[in-house]
RNA sequence: GGCCGCUUAGCUCAGUUGGCUAGAGCGUCCGGCUUACAUCCGGGAGGUCAGAGGUUCGAGUCCUCUAGCGGCCACCA
């Protein structure tokens, strides 16, 4: 044995013992209850960044149960993160002066394909490098024809349930990254702007938007409000174009913003279309999804939204329309993946009715048929789950999948097409226009986008014809699903519903371990989602992990330039080191504060558990000792007693913590008991009758190297092997493998 | 505006049915290359557990308030 532990020459032969065994791949026993957990899958086109290493939580909990007999499913997989990947490839286009509009949605598709699936390695073999133990005989990908097919299957019965629908509603869109968001893709900033007071005539209106006044279709003031009792009825004049618009009243209105009275431009914002619903009001639009100005006098059109608004102000002044300006700080909407402004537009989009299913949500934790851990978090989850509202799930990316929605050309030739000819230029206009210039063939080639009429008819199965027309000319939807509809039907999709054996045996899974970040994106959807199609919860607890900062307890971020690599840990530290770093000491949910010291203290101790082993071992070959008994038979003295009470004592905390899923507490349960009692005193004590300890030496060795097995899973496994070489036969050592070894149970030690 | 979390040794953090003479890692000071390990061993210094009040035989741990920090949610133009 090597006076040190070196865990990069052995890290890997272990591994690959672990998986040409199979010890990975659980053998499915009806008589016994399987332990599943689902691995939250990455996006396959990213290396491991530091927050992936958290996975060592499950990591553990799988390694216990495993231990403990049960059978264990760890399934990876990896995710197409549709918004992440193309935003990732366009900026790879931009470097070489290209943009996605160059291509057809089928020649970026593929493009982006190729890519992804040239990265798709990279993350499972870091995976592998931190010791997961995955069974990579049922490896998923979001975007696998057999799971895709389950997501549709999902879609379809959403639809026949009524519960899908594609309408015009404001939605949040980036005109840089060229799609639409939910709202939870909105990151709201303060910001410092002007709110310009205009005169409508009769009545003065306060805005932060002037670019938008063309679109105004009236101003409302609230009913309670006694100063405008009189104007409700009467008519404003919107500056520069003197339209006439109505005034009129509605209670959203709030009375002491501004002049308390309120500029209606339904196509432009929430609150200003959903009064414009109400009183029945046109929704015309001024901003294209480019961030160009559109149906407005000539001078501003084609402006950016920036410019007309600077073109506007000082129109509005110079015409004396312009009463005062005064500047204020308003939480505007920004693209949480490319900071850019989120415009809010009306559109036609997909939309999920997402009420009945969050009911059945809320309930399912209320009832604790879901567990949230820590508990705090089901306080979050209710809040969001109750005030939750319709679900966009069209993307008008091309990295995912399609929505499987046909629609007929000829039934709606007032269809938006863009596509790229066959001389490679971008076309775009409506079909009725369109069809006498191109065939159908050719546009549905180069087809990058289509936008049906709201009120379009759709077929979710392509026919070959349309049944009302005859016609063949049918085109699939060019928006794709938002990742999280498909990530959130996880939990079945890789387990094969309905009917795979899998699936019958491993589902509902028994924990999801992510960071609470993503509780609303990934957990309440999965909970849904898996409630609604398999009625059935998909997880019985939801945990959350702490997240990874630096080591002055700052978040990580590339601009901060305080990332950490997990592999550069791994290679100078070994995996075993990283993970203990990653769970000593950590609160449930905080933040697991990370910095080399940290990594090196845990390399210590992994060294140190090493080299206790070493000792025993060679203490074994010099006394060529014949150790074939257990200590149960042994007279054993004082200290041979306290320490294998104190062994107990440490077994019965580490179960009792790791069944509340403190994991920090249980390795620091460990590492005290190991490295302090056994280590500094009682080793220490027993160097003068070392064959007569050996006994107790190998029990509380074996023990707490199985209760580390789950945190350090490399070093304490290459210790096992070597004992087995020593000792063959031995009782301690019952298993073939350490990973498989029986967990030891606490036997009723009270104190 | 609502909600949540944090404030414990120089630094980063543990401390969950209230019983701690308050812990760890790192750092620091003193002494040790003792044949398991210097990725080590032995010893030491260092805290009015943010502040105030309350409940209790007993509070870092429960309650109230205050201050500072961080986060999440929200349609105030």
């Amino acid at each position: 044995m090597n006076k040190r532990w070196r865990p990069q020459e052995k890290e890997k032969e272990i591994y690959q013992f672990w998986e040409k065994n199979g010890y990975f791949t659980p053998k499915i026993d009806p008589e016994k209850k399987p332990f599943t957990i689902l691995l939250p899958p990455p996006n396959a086109n990213d290396p491991l960044h530091i927050g992936h290493a958290m996975y060592v939580v499950e990591d553990i909990l799988c390694r216990w149960h495993r231990m403990r007999g049960e059978p264990t499913l760890f399934l990876p997989g990896t995710d197409h993160a549709g918004i992440e990947t193309q935003y990732v490839f366009e900026k790879k286009l931009q470097q070489k002066g290209q943009s996605r509009f160059d291509f057809d949605r089928q020649t970026l598709y593929q493009m982006i394909h190729d890519y992804v699936e040239q990265c798709r390695g990279i993350a499972t073999d870091q995976m592998r490098q931190l010791g997961f133990s995955l069974d990579w005989s049922r490896e998923k990908y979001t975007l696998d024809p057999e799971l895709l097919k389950i997501v549709f299957v999902t879609f379809k019965k959403l639809h026949q349930d009524g519960l899908v629908y594609r309408a015009n509603r404001i939605v949040n869109y980036c005109p840089h990254c060229g799609t639409a968001f939910s709202e939870l893709e909105v990151n709201h900033i303060e910001r410092q702007d002007f709110l310009y007071y205009l005169d409508y005539g009769p009545i003065q209106i306060a805005t932060t938007r002037p670019e938008t006044i063309f679109a105004d279709v009236a101003v409302a003031v609230n009913p309670k409000d006694d100063r405008y009792q009189n104007l409700v009825g009467q008519q404003a004049t919107i500056p520069l174009v003197n339209k006439k618009i109505p005034i009129i009243a509605d209670e959203l209105v709030t009375i002491d913003f501004g002049t308390g009275a309120l500029k209606i431009t339904p196509a432009h914002d929430q609150t200003d279309f959903e009064i414009g619903q109400k009183h029945r009001l046109p929704s015309p639009s001024v901003i294209s999804p480019e961030g160009k100005m559109i149906n407005v006098p000539k001078a501003y059109q084609g402006l950016t939204v920036a410019q007309a608004q600077e073109a506007v102000v000082a129109d509005l002044e110079k015409a004396g329309k312009l009463v005062k300006k005064e500047p204020i700080t308003h939480s505007v909407g920004i693209c949480y993946r490319c900071k850019n402004t989120i415009e809010p537009l009306l559109m036609p989009q997909w939309f999920i009715k997402i009420k009945p299913l969050a009911q059945k949500a809320i309930q399912a934790v209320k009832t604790g048929r879901v567990k949230i851990v820590p508990k705090r978090f089901e306080k979050l989850y209710f809040n969001w789950m109750n005030q939750i509202r319709d679900w966009n799930i069209s993307r008008q990316i091309v990295w995912g999948p399609r929505i499987p929605a046909w629609y007929c050309l000829e039934c709606h030739p007032q269809t938006r097409l863009e596509f790229i000819d066959a001389q490679g230029h971008q076309v775009q206009g409506r079909y009725q226009e369109l069809k006498k210039n191109y065939s159908f063939e050719e546009i549905k080639a180069g087809l990058q986008t289509l936008t049906a009429p709201t009120e379009a008819h759709y077929f979710i199965e392509p026919p070959k014809q349309c049944p009302r027309c005859g016609s063949n000319r049918l085109l699939q939807e060019t928006d794709t699903f938002d990742t999280w509809f498909s990530s959130g039907q996880w939990p079945f999709t890789t387990l094969g519903y309905p009917d795979s054996p899998d699936f019958r045996y491993f589902y509902p899974t028994s924990v999801l371990d992510t960071m609470w970040d993503i509780l609303f994106f990934w957990v309440a959807r999965m909970i849904m989602l898996g409630l609604y199609v398999t009625g059935e919860v998909p997880f019985r607890v939801a945990h959350m992990h702490a997240r990874v900062v630096d080591e002055k307890g700052k978040k990580m971020s590339k601009s901060k330039g305080n990332v950490i690599n997990p592999i550069d840990l791994v290679e100078k530290y070994g995996a075993d080191a990283l993970r203990m770093a990653l769970i000593y000491g950590v609160a449930p949910a905080s933040d697991v504060a990370l910095g080399e010291k940290k990594v090196e203290a845990m390399r210590n101790f992994a060294n140190k558990v090493w080299n206790a082993a070493r000792f025993i071992i060679l203490n074994l070959k010099s006394q060529n000792a014949k150790v074939k008994t257990t200590v149960k038979k042994l007279k054993l003295k004082k200290e041979d007693q306290e320490i294998l009470k104190a062994l107990r004592k440490t077994v019965k905390t580490v179960n009792r913590q790791l069944e509340k899923y403190r994991f920090g507490q249980a390795l620091e349960t460990i590492y005290q008991f190991f490295w302090h009692q056994f280590c500094d005193q009682y080793l220490e004590a027993v160097k003068g009758r070392r064959e007569e300890a050996l006994p107790t030496l190998l029990e509380v060795l074996i023990t707490s190297l199985k209760l580390l097995h789950p945190f350090a899973p490399f070093v304490t496994e290459a210790i096992y092997q070597e004992l087995k070489q020593h000792l063959p036969h031995s009782p301690w050592l019952e298993a073939p493998a350490l990973i498989i070894a029986p967990w030891p149970q606490a036997r009723g030690e009270q104190d």
